[in-house]
DNA sequence: GCGCAAATAATCGTATACAATTTGACCGCA
DNA sequence: TGCGGTCAAATTGTATACGATTATTTGCGC
């Protein structure tokens, strides 16, 4: 049993309504970044973490592929995700395509209770941000992508929000790979000046405030190929 | 063996390499309107029209599922999806949202042999509204699709060209749900226009008329309730 | 000691088998 | 005739079994 086993483990129920369990279970690790890139996620040790067949491991490995956060190799295997470069900035530029308008559209309809929300969270938020330790920094990480879901949320348009559900799971995984400072929440609160610009209804400020925000992310990734992700370039520096 | 059955059977070479073939397959037949909305796809029927197992008809249906195109059902198996005019409005409000975007990228790296290429689509398409028969009409229907997709491929993102196939996909189902007229290619060339814009260089020009490309194929939606499909509502007129 | 080939082990791809749930029908009864 | 309940058929949920492919290791020759 590797190391993903280890760290796959959360809590002792194993099955309880079928394969979306575990499929739940493998994102979340995935997301707060519990089990790295590249990780082998073989159907069997799978199966046997969570004590059902590989018929049902397989589904789960097989809809996280949909949602392109495992990739799974013909013959091979399935990995956790190690999305290049080219990918990386992919995934960024729908960030800045999709999420003004997600923005405008979930503006022109929060309420005021929703303002309220979202507040709350930035508080949850900025709390995580002062606390250490292992589990501190995970939510953390959760958090400054629940924001942005919160908003896409709002908008009330499902689709949309399954796509940035996507697109804020697969940005995590990229951060952990090409990520310089510690975490993307460097100083400023960005998140709380976009409420804030919200609430103030200057949706074209909220929306430049939201580009940047996705841009700043962006500029603390230091996004070169890493070839052999650790072969040799490792060792000759 | 049901109506379903007889709206698959496409090519007689079974199982080539794997679940995505049949996924295709189905797929295709949704899109092409073989299969209306609503059609019951049990895995036991789906696994011998292809002549494999229950285990790969059940992965592709599994996968349509995480496309929108059908739904299953826990114990009760899956269906054509049969989108629910919120879910239509949605659908379209996530293309007005997109397809803008994907338009500008498209136009900012677009070339000449690409334009070309577009512009060979479109004879293709009107040449298909001009024939008559079932065949054309579901070439007619892919095409007018087709089109949004090479755009979006055109824009080098393959991720939102992947969020534009899953939104092609259902709406092509929603136009067969709800359309009134015969398709919604109607009288203008619409699609023309916009690669005129584009070669023009007139960016904003461009992506106003894609806009109203979208809300025109909406409004020619008849988006009310329609409970039981043909329930009562169909009696007491 | 080193490289290459063949056997071995591990893992995936697919099919089949069995259990659980749902659906529809049949039958008795008011 | 209409209603409720029990049973049977069909379908899905899950596990296991077997064949195919890939990776690894062993052993041999050099």
């Amino acid at each position: 049993m590797n190391s993903a086993a280890t760290a796959l483990q959360t809590t002792d129920e194993p099955s309880e309504t079928g394969a979306q369990q575990i499929r739940d279970a493998i994102r979340d690790a995935i997301v707060e970044r519990r089990l790295s890139p590249g990780t082998k996620l073989s159907e069997s040790d799978v199966g046997n973490l969570f004590n059902v067949s590989r018929t049902l491991a397989r589904a789960a490995l097989q809809a996280l592929s949909y949602e392109g956060l495992v990739s799974v190799e013909k013959n091979r295997g399935a990995f956790v995700a190690y999305p290049s470069p080219d990918e990386a900035r992919q995934i960024f530029a729908a960030r800045r395509l999709i999420e003004p308008g997600i923005l405008r559209e979930a503006a022109a309809r929060i309420t005021t209770s929703e303002i309220q929300h979202l507040r709350q969270l930035l508080l949850e938020e900025s709390r995580l941000i002062g606390e250490r330790g292992q589990t501190a920094r995970r939510a953390e990480i959760k958090a400054s992508g629940d924001f942005h879901l919160a908003l896409a949320e709002i908008s009330g348009n499902a689709i949309m929000q399954r796509f940035m559900e996507e697109l804020v799971a697969r940005s995590s995984l990229v951060i952990a790979l090409y990520g310089q400072s510690t975490i993307s929440s460097c100083g400023h609160n960005e998140h709380g000046d976009i409420v804030s610009a919200i609430e103030a209804k200057k949706l074209d400020r909220a929306c430049d405030l939201m580009v940047h925000h996705i841009a700043h992310i962006e500029a603390d990734l230091d996004l070169r190929e890493r070839k052999g992700q650790g072969l040799k370039e490792a060792f000759d520096l």
